[in-house]
DNA sequence: TCGTTATTTCTATTATAATAGAAATGTAAA
DNA sequence: TTTACATTTCTATTATAATAGAAATAACGA
């Protein structure tokens, strides 16, 4: 397994790994896939501008969130097609040294 | 949505977000159900013996490995209920918004 | 009991992240 | 072309996490 991309991921799970992050993709996730502009995240969540642009940039550098501009809006949304590569490499080595649990719960773990 | 209940998940999040969090994951995943002893994540992945003792807490802590002791060893496992838990947890509102998307698409990401 | 191995805790150091006020930038509307 | 609004960047402060050597504890085997 290369380093880099273990880091990666490790970097995605670490983006979500706080209380405002994790409020902002859960919301993001909610009205995907058009997504919210940030000032109605910034109402919804109640955090600071400053504050909350950097949390939008770390998920953004990460890969997590896209942007669009639409005219002075910037439009985040959630990435999903990210987020399901991270599950799969989460599980991608899922009881592949023992198989001695039933398939059918291997399937929902290793999926 | 409760406040308690964001930050649990988000420290769970946050437990995975560090390189070596997230082989001694993957790792335990791939031993799964059985779980490793702490020597041989060890040897496996070349940790000092307090950092990884202090890695291990913390996924303790956060309730995504479990441990238990036979004779002088002590063995830790995933907690693959609590990890399908935080999926649904990051997933729950997906698209609740907004239903514009392939119906086959929000059972991929909404499951 | 004594030595051996497994693992944690103690202690300290170094590095990184979260927060937000104020100023700056970019875009549009009047 | 000025005013307003959306958002970022600058700057600083405060808090938290990662790392690991050395000492301590726990459990076993002789």
């Amino acid at each position: 397994m290369l380093n880099k991309e273990i880091v990666r991921y490790a970097n995605m799970l670490s983006a979500m790994g706080t209380e405002p992050r994790l409020r902002i993709m859960r919301l993001l996730l909610s009205a995907h896939p058009q997504g919210m502009v940030v000032g109605d995240i910034k109402t919804e969540l109640g955090i600071a501008n400053s504050t909350l642009s950097h949390h939008l940039e770390k998920l953004k550098n990460v890969g997590l969130v896209t942007v669009r501009r639409d005219r002075q809006f910037l439009w985040y949304a959630a990435n999903t097609e990210v987020l399901q590569e991270l599950l799969a490499f989460l599980f991608a080595e899922c009881c592949s040294r023992n198989r001695t649990i039933k398939p059918e719960t291997i399937i929902k773990l290793c999926r």
